[in-house]
DNA sequence: TTGCTTAATCGTATATTTACGATATACATT
DNA sequence: AATGTATATCGTAAATATACGATTAAGCAA
């Protein structure tokens, strides 16, 4: 029954509960410093910096490239990832807007 | 197996993906807009305004506070929750640091 | 006390996530 | 063509997440 209701939220919070879905795993988040680290980098890179198995990276990746935090690019037998920036840009956006509507209502230090 | 090596990630990895994962499901967002709106509010408010059970409500609001998102007291046969703005300061912090961290080491406008 | 209201918790069904080995695919090299 | 390398995908087991009705607990009112 999980996602029943899950379209009759605000597209708005659909796509920002999604982004930080992608970052809610330590992994992804690291590979997402890693892949900044090296400025862009093949997945066997990762997989050796990371506690994870091959595979597991794989499936990260994917998560990551399918909210649009990541781009990939084959290159010969491998494929080269590395960070996309707009969608950084966006989720600094949107979460500036959440964040602020947030915190106009704030009023005194504690509310309750 | 999952998460068996989720200990295996840098402390704060493990913690912006924990305030992420809270903030990973739209109604949980909702929520939190919700309760910035109304100051402070009522579970039965909340109830009413979104489209889940009292005991889907209910459920997020512990992982809300969990993650230290929002705080609650109770008052009467009532509970008073709000938006616990420390902690908001602390993912803006943690994002803020992630991605300067992530722009930082960006070059060109695509490297792949 | 009895009954009413509010909210947390329990029980449970279903869906999703996570992890990793195994396999498949795709390109490069010989 | 045959082999090797790198990565995606498949299969699958186990853990979590999600949703909601039912129940419990706790305070208030009569």
């Amino acid at each position: 029954m999980a996602f029943a209701t899950i379209n009759e939220f605000p597209q708005k919070d659909i796509r920002i509960a999604s982004i930080f879905k992608a970052l809610s795993h330590p992994g992804r988040v690291a590979i997402l410093r890693v892949l900044a680290e090296k400025q862009s980098c093949i997945c066997g890179e990762l997989v050796s910096q990371l506690p994870m198995a091959q595979s597991t990276v794989s499936q990260h990746l994917k998560v990551l490239k399918q909210a649009g935090l990541v781009k990939g690019e084959i290159d010969g037998p491998r494929s080269c990832y590395c960070v996309d920036y707009d969608t950084i840009k966006e989720v600094e956006k949107l979460w500036g807007d959440f964040s602020g509507f947030l915190n106009e209502r704030a009023c005194g230090p504690n509310q309750c």
